[in-house]
DNA sequence: TATTGTTATACTCTATAACTATA
DNA sequence: TATAGTTATAGAGTATAACAATA
């Protein structure tokens, strides 16, 4: 909602919280899925979703089942996401072509120009963001060190 | 879970996603979250859960509704928390003194020594993570950085 | 009128198990 | 026997609206 009107109050001594990762690491995710719903609900595009299209338009033909392991999620989650982005004309699933089991995943040509559109909106916001860091020096070690965390 | 045997495929390739800040912080704070389960669920705590005792813990006599506003939470979510932490004898209720609405949320003895077991977890994971970065130095930029991406 | 705690509600995400058709 | 897609389901988490008691 990106809301300025219920600020959090000053006063109050975060302790622990205040050296937490993890915990800076939710504020800061949080404030940027609120924007992201700012942004790109209107389209109907929730983070989930881009993230979707994101893979699908950069190696066309994978299986759902790729797609979810690529991006950390369930199996049956895909099904309603692709399903609705199928609905959209983003999506569309193939009968894969070696294994009758699977279906390969490709953009429509409505899609094409869809991602575009919202890339477009994400990078705007993200450059934004960016800003408030020192320098593309400060932004690329932000990625690696995020990356570096990212892993179990 | 913390689960090393489905691997993210390195053979994809995440296009944009690669270059987002709010995509790789959700991937890092996933993986955050993900460990503290792993750490904590034994004790019946998720890191909500433990953001409402660590503020509790340092400001105690806070109302319901304070706590919520300090976390970025709805005051109607803190409810179902504060019943559970009552009856597990980590917080409580105290009629507030000045308002007959409200209640001053406390810690219990047990409580006290609940939250050191726990933060003595926590800060173990913390330090086992930041163990990746190359100093003091750089884990507190981080710190600062986080904070200051998630303003909005 | 406004606010606190509360309830009810709903919607999204996520995780699990089981089914089917294929492999 | 194992896997892909699917379905059903259940549990978090989150957000909104409304109500009673109190300010």
């Amino acid at each position: 909602m990106a809301d300025d009107t219920k600020k959090t109050d000053p006063s109050v001594d975060f302790g622990i919280l205040n050296s937490l990762m993890g915990y800076r690491l939710r504020r800061a995710q949080m404030n940027f899925f609120s924007k992201f719903s700012d942004l790109c609900s209107d389209l109907g595009i929730s983070p989930g979703l881009f993230a979707i299209i994101a893979i699908v338009e950069r190696n066309p033909g994978l299986t759902q089942t790729a797609v979810a392991q690529a991006l950390g999620n369930d199996r049956s989650a895909m099904v309603a996401a692709v399903d609705k982005l199928e609905q959209m004309d983003i999506i569309e699933r193939r009968p894969a072509k070696n294994d009758r089991r699977s279906y390969a995943l490709f953009m429509t040509k409505h899609g094409q120009t869809f991602f575009k559109t919202l890339s477009t909106r994400v990078m705007e916001h993200e450059q934004s963001m960016a800003a408030r860091l020192k320098d593309d020096k400060e932004l690329d070690w932000l990625l690696k060190t995020l990356d570096i965390l990212s892993k179990n």
